[in-house]
DNA sequence: TTGTAAGCGTTATCAG
DNA sequence: CTGATAACGCTTACAA
């Protein structure tokens, strides 16, 4: 910017003032100015424009990973929010560790005027307490009362329990289930869900098997499942681990529906695409992200908004994986899939 | 900081020193200055640290989007890199248009060291031309002679001549193609691989379809072949259009690979999931994004590396979606997977 | 060993 | 309308 100056005959403020438009500078001026910014190719050092400014234009994401479909799908969200607020996204991968997810919140400081943490541990708390208020925080998928400034998620128990009575009225009578990581608060929050629309049916639940979110875990279940007699019906706790298990079963010549029927959770882009299209507890994913996003950028800006705790009720998306063709009058729908 | 300082009872310098693990501090107002920093929960302004040393610790990422499986899986790649280096990633798309791409870079002037930019465009110099050495730069996608300091990409012609000459060997005759976005190079490349191979063979290449790499497209252009006579084979110049397509086609209720095999580019995580399971080149993603980010930090610390221009060999990867079932003498594979 | 002060590249205040 | 100059929060000579 110096160079910028000395050539164009003025001050840096001149300089700084030219270049932003301000309204105070001579039409010459500016002209001159922006020449030579242009033949010098300037662009200015945003790092110091924002340690100046106070402000960085950038929202950092902590995420517990950046791939998979689901993420994918989240981070399309938040890019959209972040594209809509003209805003940089920072994102970072804490690998389902909350020290981990600490650590990046730590980095992020003076980087970023705002965060979104996915936090879906339960120990969450100690996320709120890093960041201490010092910058707007808004957390994903963790359960209310986390004193953040603003918490989206999705009313998992809700999702679980619809999935569950579709698979019990469809017929099902034994429905084995596929956990998620034990220390992930959507998780628990599915497998109770799942647990108490049994209660309600009044129809002891079928084995739950331990799973980690992941399609190998998926995978590993269902050969555990082989093992045994094959229950009617498999629900797994996300797409991820039903990819997984569908797999397995298709491997070893399970026919799925009419073998045994399967759901997920999520509604992930290729669900549909899979065959048989599974049926799945469908969640606004890149949704989600973008309103979070775009809260988050309201906070910085000091929009006096509401604390909100916001639950997105998962619908339930039925495709022909969940159907049960061993019942009698149970005619198929040509596409198979309902809402 | 300087609170920091002034409860410890000594300077910022001190305060600097003592947290950043100085020889000269004594252990004494080590330990002090520690507690306090602890007390009062102080953590390091990034953005005011790298204004002075000159350095963020962090490499800016542009990419054409962030979701989809084929980014999800780079990314990973990308995160992989980053962690082991320890630095931090600062994502951007550029929606597949270098003017945003180039707005992306300059917002990144001043908040990364390093740059890993994709550009599959034919215009990409003018990407080059921005970063005008300021930054080291590495390019991933991009034809040669590009001026980066390093490039990495894929032989897509290879890959597409490799995928041609399987479809042909398994006796399919026309093989309809469906293109990515005119201005892709590695669309473009792959094109040129898929006409060469048929050239090599004596063969009429079949029909060529617009695409624009995403499922929908690949949806459409299947609607397309399915008002004609149908072909013995579709290749799409990526696994995400060969989704698509296959998914048109079974709504059709035509059947695959036994009235049309279908071959897709890239292997992304779905493709083995898919039914059938997908032939397809595959492409190390995530591994290249290790490397570029690798490579790029590399340049960053000033370790002397030769320009490079590497160039990944895709693998065949055949699947049961090729299988020509009409053709007498094919006896089927189990698993129907073959490298 | 520690403190003082200059500097990183901007913006903003305040005189001129 | 423009130019000095003090921040912004940190690191690092240079002095003490």
């Amino acid at each position: 910017m110096r160079d910028v100056a000395r050539v164009a005959g003025v001050s840096v403020a001149t300089v700084s003032r030219a270049l932003n438009g301000s309204s105070s500078v001579t039409g010459d001026t500016r002209a001159q100015v922006l020449r030579v910014a242009n033949e010098l190719n300037f662009v200015p050092h945003a790092g110091a424009q924002s340690l100046s400014l106070q402000r960085t234009d950038a929202i950092g994401v902590i995420l517990p990973d950046l791939h998979g479909e689901y993420f994918s799908e989240l981070i399309r969200g938040l890019d959209l929010g972040a594209r809509n607020c003209r805003k940089n996204l920072l994102l970072s991968a804490s690998h389902g560790d909350v020290s981990e997810a600490i650590a990046a919140l730590r980095t992020m400081r003076g980087r970023v005027d705002g965060l979104v943490v996915m936090s879906p541990f339960t120990d969450g708390e100690l996320l709120v307490d890093a960041v201490n208020g010092a910058t707007p925080l808004v957390l994903l998928s963790t359960q209310a009362g986390s004193g953040a400034d603003a918490a989206f998620g999705v009313d998992n128990h809700a999702g679980a329990a619809a999935v569950t009575r579709h698979l019990l009225e469809e017929g099902h009578r034994t429905i084995a289930y596929i956990n998620g990581p034990a220390d992930n608060l959507d998780a628990q929050e599915r497998l109770r869900g799942f647990r108490d629309a049994h209660a309600a049916a009044g129809v002891k639940p079928g084995p739950v098997l331990r799973g980690n979110f992941r399609e190998d875990s998926g995978f590993s279940a269902a050969l555990l499942l082989l093992q045994k007699t094959l229950p009617d019906a498999v629900f797994a706790a996300n797409d991820a681990m039903a990819l997984g298990c569908l797999h397995a079963l298709r491997n070893a010549g399970v026919r799925i529906p009419h073998d045994v029927a399967l759901a997920g959770f999520d509604d992930i882009p290729v669900a549909r695409f899979l065959d048989p299209p599974l049926t799945t507890a469908g969640v606004p994913i890149a949704e989600i992200g973008r309103q979070a996003v775009e809260r988050c950028v309201r906070l910085v800006q000091g929009d006096a908004v509401a604390p909100t705790h916001a639950l997105f009720a998962p619908t339930l998306v039925v495709r022909a994986s969940s159907r049960n063709t061993r019942r009698a009058g149970a005619p198929p729908s040509p596409t198979g899939e309902t809402t």
